[in-house]
DNA sequence: CGGTTCGTTGACAACGTTTGCAGGATGTCG
DNA sequence: CGACATCCTGCAAACGTTGTCAACGAACCG
């Protein structure tokens, strides 16, 4: 009763439960956190103060106290893209399932592994989801911390002998969606990336350079901008020309995205330059994949799954699971829309 | 050098630095906060050894001591969409660039207000950003929270008594895209939103109304699903027949897409029913939107200032400025790609 | 040369929680 | 009826930081 007035201020306290229900705050942390051992009816009485002050423990002292946060730390390389934004939303999902709280830093623009990690270990988090695949390797900080932490890779670019991973298999990827076109005729098939720093990029290249050889193919491959409107500009002035008779015989029929981040503006540029037989297969599905035209064929992630899983493995760690690092495969889905069953196009100096 | 052995295993503390130092822990923090009133000599020293150490702060500790996070909390509504990364993006460089962390939750799917949130309060987060305005009004509860902690509402249907603000006018946004299609000679003009809950949503219809009533013309609405499929479901099976000469005197030839939700979708069954001549106008961009045949006309609100301007506005309160609560309107910029700027169908039993 | 003031530093308490430990009460068995 | 075990509860310490307060030394002025 001494403590009502005070408590509308600021939020209430174990102290004050303690208070209104005549005991400690030993047990009235011990009913509502511990949960063993406390009188039926002493348990219901600090419950009843508790709901009445509208108490809820206050996770600064109890971190500060425990060691560690009932929180995980997120790093994502960029929240504009809805491949991350959908990990987010998997593993806060998870999260607040298990009562954590869930620390966003971004990890990429610059900054250094160091400097976007620190706000979180500084939180003592519990532990850690990173996905930077897309940006490069993980460097040596990163292990460094996984010592100390669990830290689940998504996307990452290999398997990892310092933490799990969760991903797709990038090799197979850009093999399977080469295959793909392959097995519907087309020859000359060309490989676009974001950039030659992107090592998931790299594999998904390798999966495609891979492919072509062994059909007795050159593969062709080449870099487009970050920015939808970087890339359509290139691939404006690219696709143009790689796509009439070229050099070696013959322009290219099929194109291969190698990346979500360069399929839109390859997608406005071969509509901006009406290339309608031009055959054409992304990697990572696209929200609006079917809007285009014709229908935009796609080898789907399952996000979901990715992000669900990589939660699973993390809170497994959490609670002390201690197997040797797995990096798991998420299966692939191929969604065959149109724009990759285009047969090869017709040479405009041939038949019919 | 008594505790180097020590803190390899966990994380350098005040004391080990000022041990190292030979100092005190009140002197460190002084130094590597406070700042002022120390010798320079000794300031040196302790810097040093903090960075021998690779001491940096415990933030549970210094925000229990100090009642108040270097946090802050966002509490988006879904993390799979666009918009809301973007928001995210921004506020948690501007956050970064402050030395302040970013606790997120998500705040739909049917979770309550005060569960959404209470994650962050337990945090004394410093203050809140809350982007869950396509959801429905702000209720009591935030009200609540909005009293002892600065909020800045994003995207929200309307200036609130308690909270800052930052959005578009939507009523307006409704209009003007509307009047861009009368301008074109459009009479009959459907309004497509993603359900009547959606308080933006309505903002904008009745924007759309207004605009239409002016005109003398009789606005028509009809909701569509919140993912993509479903729109698209249920927009192959309702545009078909509206499109076509109805029991009115005519069917509809233009659309109004009133949420990037619905967008998406729409375009599908648009490009689905070879509806080629029907005119569309959305608002919200939409990346990809110029793969769309024709590219798709947008009104397009400027993502990043909404979020960069919440967190200025945020971190304005917490730095204590005290101004009456403001709702701040971003300015719109109506996106000419093509979609929008198709005349009116010539009916199928007229001329020509 | 003594007194006062200022500048610099360290000791200490407190933030709210958890948890080891001890003490008290109750019940049971010898 | 006494002793011992068991169960429940409260006390107190500790987590790392910050900020108040006092103490110490030096410097300056009278």
């Amino acid at each position: 009763m001494v403590n009502t007035t005070k408590s509308r201020a600021s939020r209430a306290t174990l102290t004050d439960v303690a208070a209104k229900a005549g005991t400690s705050a030993s047990t009235v942390s011990r009913v509502l956190h511990g949960g063993a051992g406390v009188t039926d009816e002493l348990t219901a009485r600090v419950r009843l103060a508790a709901s009445e002050l509208g108490y809820s423990v206050n996770r600064q002292a109890r971190s500060l106290r425990r060691g560690k946060d009932t929180a995980i730390g997120v790093a994502i390389e960029d929240f504009t893209i809805p491949f991350f934004g959908r990990v987010v939303a998997e593993v806060e999902r998870a999260a607040h399932a298990r009562g954590y709280g869930v620390v966003i830093t971004c990890a990429g623009s610059g900054r250094s592994e160091e400097e976007a990690v620190e706000p979180l270990l500084s939180r003592s988090v519990a532990g850690l989801v990173v996905a930077t695949g897309t940006a490069g390797a993980p460097q040596g900080y990163l292990a460094e911390v996984a010592t100390e932490l669990p830290v689940v890779q998504v996307d990452a670019p290999a398997a990892s002998p310092f933490s799990d991973a969760v991903g797709i298999d990038n090799e197979t990827a850009g093999r399977r969606v080469t295959e793909h076109l392959l097995a519907r005729g087309h020859r000359r098939i060309l490989f676009v990336g974001s950039g030659p720093a992107a090592t998931t990029v790299q594999l998904r290249r390798q999966g495609y350079e891979a492919a072509m050889r062994e059909a007795g193919l050159e593969p062709r491959t080449t870099w487009m901008g970050y920015l939808p409107s970087e890339t359509t500009e290139r691939a404006v002035a690219e696709l143009g020309e790689l796509t009439s008779s070229g050099a070696d015989g013959g322009g290219i029929t099929a194109v291969v995205s190698g990346v979500a981040r360069v399929t839109m503006g390859l997608a406005s540029a071969i509509a901006r330059l009406g290339l309608r037989d031009l055959a054409y297969v992304a990697i990572d599905d696209l929200a609006g994949a079917d809007a285009f035209s014709p229908p935009l064929t796609v080898l789907e992630q399952d996000v979901e799954t990715i992000g669900a899983r990589a939660a699973e493995l993390l809170f497994a760690r959490i609670d002390g699971w201690d197997g040797p690092p797995s990096h798991e495969l998420v299966p692939l889905r191929l969604i065959e829309r149109g724009s990759g069953e285009l047969p090869p196009r017709v040479l405009s100096t041939t038949t019919t």
